[in-house]
DNA sequence: TTATCGTATTAACATATGTTAATAGGTTTG
DNA sequence: CAAACCTATTAACATATGTTAATACGATAA
């Protein structure tokens, strides 16, 4: 498993012993378009490193409004994590918006082998501050920036996106409606 | 130091033998109102657990305006945990809105028993994915609420909020002008 | 006490964005 | 091919919030 092995240790340089131990809770799965991996109600069980594709989260309001919280793309993980650590059911939902190929890794397990192995807790520090930083970053952009911005800064972060998902989905990430999106876009393309 | 083995051990059951280590690198000290314990654009070097008081975490844009992103109260940990992380200036600052009592840990050499001590890494772990929860809901509130909302909810957390701190600091929070507060504060209390 | 200063309110106006609905393209399906 | 459907655009109007400036209020200092 040189991909997760690589992955690993790109987060934290981890011990052999450690990552043997880590491989044996992991699975690979393959997702199709539209399914989902954490739903929202239900308590979710894993955690996932996207090796392929496109994911979001997201918000569902009592309208049924939905709210696009996140986009990942590979190399990431990804998962419900904040329903994984309380063990309650999820807020969020996460489907695939494209084909997805990912890691699966059941988290009780995985917490279990934190409490036992110290450099696989080091390791779970390590990729709670990469998410720390992307959610401080997130905050940012939803305080400081206007939709404008958000827009230029998420094309260039993901410079495709507009052909890996449909333009209300990227003005639901945006905290916008798909028609002020269509203004954003017709104010910048006309220049 | 009755006070911080509470807290640390309602953060995450820790062995006598960790608290120890970890008392060693700890420190009491006294900020006054409007003192700073981060500064823009400075390398940080302490985390807090804030005993007393209220400290502000804010951005600063290009033209001096500032956007408070967040509020501690007792019984918290506090400070520039992303400068802290990359170990690079801080885009936030940190000040005191009251006289603030806090306990003062080197982060580096925090950093350093969690590498060694299996307790302490997973007392890091706990205190990060506490941070990460809270960080969720704050984008949760900035995406999913509005003003009005938002507004309701800081009451909430915390009832005596505009006794602690002036509007324009709670308006900053909201991420709104003052005016627009005074506005929101009109609409609900005149009903 | 009066003067000063920081803060909050209010009004008038500007702007970004939301809402609704109509229309136009593109793609899929019968 | 035509019908149906999904998506994006556009227009018209509504609303929340920003900006600026004037005013009022309250605390502190002279």
């Amino acid at each position: 498993m040189k991909f997760l092995t690589d992955f690993i240790n790109s987060i934290e340089k981890t011990p052999d012993v450690s990552i043997e131990k880590l491989l044996t809770i992991i699975s690979y799965k393959e997702f199709k378009k539209g399914d989902s991996i954490a739903k929202l109600g239900e308590i979710p069980s894993d955690v996932y490193v996207l090796k392929s594709g496109v994911i979001r989260s997201f918000f569902t309001d009592e309208k049924g409004k939905e709210y696009i919280r996140n986009l990942f793309i590979p190399v990431k993980t990804t998962g419900a994590l904040g329903a994984l650590i309380l063990n309650k059911p999820s807020r969020l939902s996460y489907d695939c918006l494209t084909e997805c190929k990912v890691y699966s890794i059941n988290f009780n397990k995985f917490k279990k082998l934190t409490k036992e192995d110290k450099a696989i807790s080091n390791l779970y520090s390590t990729i709670l501050e990469y998410i720390f930083l992307t959610l401080e970053s997130k905050i940012y952009d939803l305080s400081v920036l206007n939709a404008t911005e958000r827009y230029l800064k998420l094309k260039k972060q993901i410079p495709d996106i507009e052909h890996l998902i449909p333009q209300y989905h990227i003005a639901s990430y945006l905290n916008i409606t798909p028609v002020q999106l269509s203004r954003i876009r017709k104010e910048i393309y006309s220049k």
